[in-house]
DNA sequence: CAGCATCCGCTTTGATACTG
DNA sequence: CAGTATCAAAGCGGATGCTG
């Protein structure tokens, strides 16, 4: 990308993510944690190859990101976020959090990937990370599921179906997006497509039995 | 721009600001208010007039930015941010915290103007919001300079010198900002080539007389 | 003068095909 | 799997011209 050429702090990042698809790569990377290249590709549909190659080569020079030639067995190379790669995750929030709006026009034509719930739930259940006791989410939506632990201060997200979920919600994004951002209960959710099974309560806003402060 | 197509909150948020030069019309807003065409000009040093025009226009459709006809005695057009617009800036403010790193590098050919301060003033001050009581601090770095109020729980910037500030710093604009972001004290900005006339204490993190909680 | 629109050369992007 | 290579189309930057 060209720069900007201005010394400002807005313009010195964006001379360096600005460049489209830098930063839906590292969306990709946060969630997904170290990927290989052709699971990127999955992650970002839309995207041309040379164009990924070349934002990783760019996001590589930059130092948000770093390539790793895993171990023996696997002969695969991994692409993982840097420390200041990993530090954009506060602003990524912010831009979640902002574009929230914008996930109520129905997706329409667009692509959809199940573990693109994961920064939206970290964002939205933010608020309720102090839960106690922890409680377990599974996600179903898209192509794969998708796991959230609410508990112990934080919000942390996995692949894959929960081993015991204490809630399980299966729907049309948009509507699990609703749920998790508190603008739709469950009871509504569920009138509007949305099965869900476990304990509602899971999905209420810090509902803790003993409450501080 | 081409829509990524991705139902995400991240992707459809960038097809709304992820083009070049959207971001920085959006700082320039932020922190000028209302704008003419040719403020923003001046303060997008590097924008070729069609894009700025093509922008302003996008931002408008996307519900960022309004224009209004200025009241008879002016007859000039006012470029605004919409409620939509202002609320980009907590997501801006967290591109400032990550860029900071980089300023430190020189300016070396960027362009600068003075006013590209008040973010980081915000962003850095934040922390000392609560002073009591107040302080008022101008900066003198590039072509205007700036003046920042620090209390009562927020920090407010606008343009031009104080009328009785409490402490008055003239530098580069680096070291303006390490001073600012707590990583220089003042004497050593001073040995640098900073000078400042005034309380020093003014610029010390959080030194409330009366400690609350 | 403020606020654009037009034109033109260059760079970036996107789609597809191909390779170690 | 992890990319190159190629090429058409779109976008950008710079200069200039137009209009109230």
């Amino acid at each position: 990308m060209r720069s900007y050429g201005q010394y400002c702090a807005i313009s010195r990042s964006l001379d360096l993510i600005g460049d489209r698809w830098n930063l839906l790569i590292v969306r990709e990377l946060l969630v997904r944690g170290p990927s290989r290249y052709t699971d990127l590709q999955y992650g970002l549909p839309g995207i041309a190859t040379n164009l990924l190659a070349d934002r990783l080569r760019q996001l590589e020079a930059g130092g948000l990101v770093e390539r790793e030639d895993a171990p023996a067995p696997i002969a695969t190379t991994l692409f993982r976020l840097t420390a200041r790669g990993e530090a954009l995750r506060g602003m990524l929030s912010e831009l979640v959090r902002w574009g929230a709006d914008l996930m109520v026009e129905e997706p329409g034509d667009d692509a959809f990937r199940g573990h693109w719930l994961a920064m939206p739930a970290e964002v939205y259940l933010a608020g309720s990370a102090d839960r106690d006791p922890p409680v377990t989410l599974e996600l179903r939506a898209g192509d794969e599921p998708w796991t959230v632990e609410v508990g112990g201060g934080s919000v942390t997200t996995r692949p894959g179906a929960g081993e015991e979920p204490d809630l399980v919600l299966e729907a049309e994004p948009r509507l699990i997006l609703g749920v998790l951002a508190g603008k739709l209960s469950l009871a509504e959710a569920a009138a509007l497509g949305l099965a869900y099974e476990g304990d509602p309560e899971a999905v209420l806003p810090a509902a803790a039995p003993s409450s501080a402060s």
